[in-house]
This record gives C-alpha cells, sequence and structure tokens, in this order.
DNA sequence: TAATATTGTTACTATATTTGTAATATTTAA
DNA sequence: TTAAATATTACAAATATAGTAACAATATTA
C-alpha cells in the first residue's frame, strides 16, 4: 500500500531532519511515487506529520501501559518508564517536535499537550495504586512523586551529570534507585 | 571573531542536515547575528561550504600524515588510518557529502577529486616505504595493497559482517588483522 | 572629542523553491 | 474491453530564500 509506504518514509525523514526541512518532494523521492499520488492520500504535509506524530504517540501509550500493567516491581515499572521515555527520545529526535510546536498553526501543540495531559492522569492513576498496595509512602502527595519523576528525567539529560558516567544506563541505574529508595516506605532487599 | 562563529554554526548544521536543507538563514539565526553580517564575510552559501569543506580536508590530512609519520608498527598505522576514516565519517555524515556532490557546479566535486587523488598519492608512497623497509612483500604491486585497503573499509560498513559483532571496534580489530597478516611477508608477534 | 572605520540592523526586491492542481496517461481487475 | 484505480507531466500560485540598499550603532584613532 502506497500510503504506508510514505508514512514510514515520513517519519524516517522527520525524525532525521524535523519537519520544516522535509519537502513533500523528499517524501515522493524517498518513496519513489509521484507527487500526485501523495496527494491522493494525503491533504498536504501537515496532514502526513499529524498521523506520524499521532502514531508514535499511539504505539508509546502502549508500551506505557504494559510496562505499568506488568507485574514487575514498582521500581522496575519505573525504570522501565523512564528507558521507554529515552528511546523515544533518541529516535524521534528534538528538531522534529521543535519544529511543529514551534509553527503558528498550533493544531501540533494541542496535539501534544492532551498527550502530555493523558499522560500525567495515567501516571498519577498508577502512582495512586502503588501507594494504596503500600508500594510508595502515603502520607506524601502524588503531585510530589510525579514532580520529582521528572526531575529525574531531566537529570538524565544533565551534561555535567553524564560526564560521571562512561555508560548511561549506569546513570540510569543510579538515578532510579536514588528516586526509589528515597521514596519507598521501608528498605527492601536490592 | 563574527567569522569563525558563522563558520562553526555552518559546519554544525551541515553535518547534521546536509548542504541543500540548511539556508543562510538558518546559519544566522544558529550564530545569533544577522543576514548582512553574513554577507560581510562570504559570498554565498556555498563559499561557507567550501571553507567549511577545506578545513575538514586540511585536518584530516593533518592527522593522516602524524599517523603515517609515527614510528608505529604499520599494522598499527592502519589500524588508524582505519579509524581515522571511520571517525571522519561519523562526524561529516552523508548527507552533507551527499548534497555537495550532486549539486550541478562541480566546484565541490573536484574539490573531493582532487583530495581523493592526493590521498592515493601519499597512500601509494607510504606503502612504497613499507615495502622497501620490508613491511610488506616486495613482489605485490603497491596497487593491489590499496585495492584491498580500499575493500576492507567498505567491508566495515557491510551490515551482515557488523551484525555478526556486537561492538564494531571488534570488527575493525579482526580486519585490520586480516588484512594485515595476509600481506605481511613473516609472522611477526601479536 | 570629532572624524573615520568597522560592524551591525531593518526593510525591501528579485529569484528560486515548493505547493497544489488540471489535463492526460498507464495499469489493474472484473 | 471497459471502468476504476493509480500514476505522470507540466504548470500557475503561493511561499520561502537570497541578496542588497540605505541607514544606525559602536569602536578606533588622530
Amino acid at each position: 500500500m502506497s500510503s504506508s509506504l510514505f508514512l514510514k518514509i515520513s517519519e524516517k525523514l522527520f525524525f532525521k531532519f524535523g519537519y520544516r526541512r522535509v519537502t513533500i518532494k523528499d517524501i515522493c523521492e524517498g518513496a519513489s511515487l509521484s507527487k500526485m499520488t501523495f496527494y491522493r492520500y494525503f491533504k498536504n504535509k501537515e496532514e502526513v506529520a499529524k498521523i506520524v506524530l499521532k502514531n508514535i504517540i499511539d504505539e508509546s501509550n502502549k508500551k506505557f501501559e504494559s510496562i505499568m500493567e506488568s507485574d514487575n516491581l514498582f521500581i522496575n515499572k519505573i525504570e522501565n518508564l523512564i528507558l521507554l521515555n529515552e528511546s523515544l527520545i533518541d529516535r524521534i529526535g528534538s528538531d522534529f517536535l521543535n519544529d511543529i510546536i514551534s509553527l503558528k498553526a498550533n493544531i501540533f501543540k494541542s496535539l501534544i499537550d492532551k498527550q502530555s495531559i493523558y499522560e500525567e492522569r495515567k501516571i498519577e492513576e498508577y502512582f495512586k495504586k502503588a501507594q494504596k498496595a503500600g508500594e510508595l509512602n502515603k502520607k506524601t502527595p502524588i503531585s510530589f512523586f510525579i514532580y520529582m519523576l521528572k526531575d529525574i528525567q531531566e537529570k538524565l539529560q544533565d551534561e555535567k551529570l553524564k560526564r560521571l558516567y562512561s555508560n548511561e544506563k549506569d546513570l540510569m541505574k543510579d538515578l532510579t534507585n536514588y528516586y526509589f529508595f528515597g521514596i519507598a516506605p521501608k528498605n527492601k532487599e536490592m
């Protein structure tokens, strides 16, 4: 099917070069198909980008749910969550997101905002569950855990911290341990 | 100095996105300077790209010479040469070179061709020296060694081969050993 | 400090690229 | 073989980019 080929190529180009640097011509040449064929399936570049974005959001939500619904320890879920986030950033690259967010038409912005809100709600939901199950301190407000989780994720990008480790995965392990054993109600085995 | 900032930003953008996807506007915004200031220092984008290309060529030639003039064993020189080549490809990326080679105006092409010829001559020169010093089989024509060196460098990009190794450096070591002990006049110590 | 050189900005036109479409051709499948 | 689906070419309209003129600010030096 031509339309899925267009999507595949578009995604590849968008993630590599960002949105504005990729033209419809580039996408068509990448797919070895004509422009008119492109317009048979899509209204314009914006529509393709919206689908690409939607796909990646759906995909990441599925992964998110499957991590949180697994029967791992809570600490492992958090670790997998951070890993998921990292690999997403790696794959999408910053240019695509920066480009579409800074467009006048804020169709993308609203999509992303919607996703952020959805994700935050889901995280809150799962943290509440964990709190009920005694996996988190019951007296601390959930919003604190979430605030600190974001803080930890930012620290994973911190150049100074990265330089302390030869391996980024080790930094992640230490950060997750730091995060979890600071919020755990009692000490469990490593 | 503004001009070196322009060059620095240009290089960064060219290596990341290629030549055609980068506009003078991008370069100016990256350097936080106006377009007119750009035109004070450079005639156009082509000129900047030429300088960027020239700089990288000069730099790589210096490194090449310093490797070949070092007093390492010949096998280590070859290994360093392959390493140098690989890190260059990594840094420049394929988009920049592809873009400027496929331009109508073949100013870039001639620069690159010139460099290839220069490099080939230099390699020939150093291989002849090594042959004289008994580090290479005297009966084999130099062109054979060079042909095989290129073959080895291509194999380093071979996806099938890469898949056999978890670490790319290990593949390189094996390939270099393979190359060298195939052409050595007698077995030396590992 | 006044004159001059240097570096920078804004605002604009010319040019080039990209978009999106109409008219037309080719392929597929019943 | 004919109709429907799919693709191509060639082009006008919209948009983005390149390059410049006229002017402003800042630094240099006599």
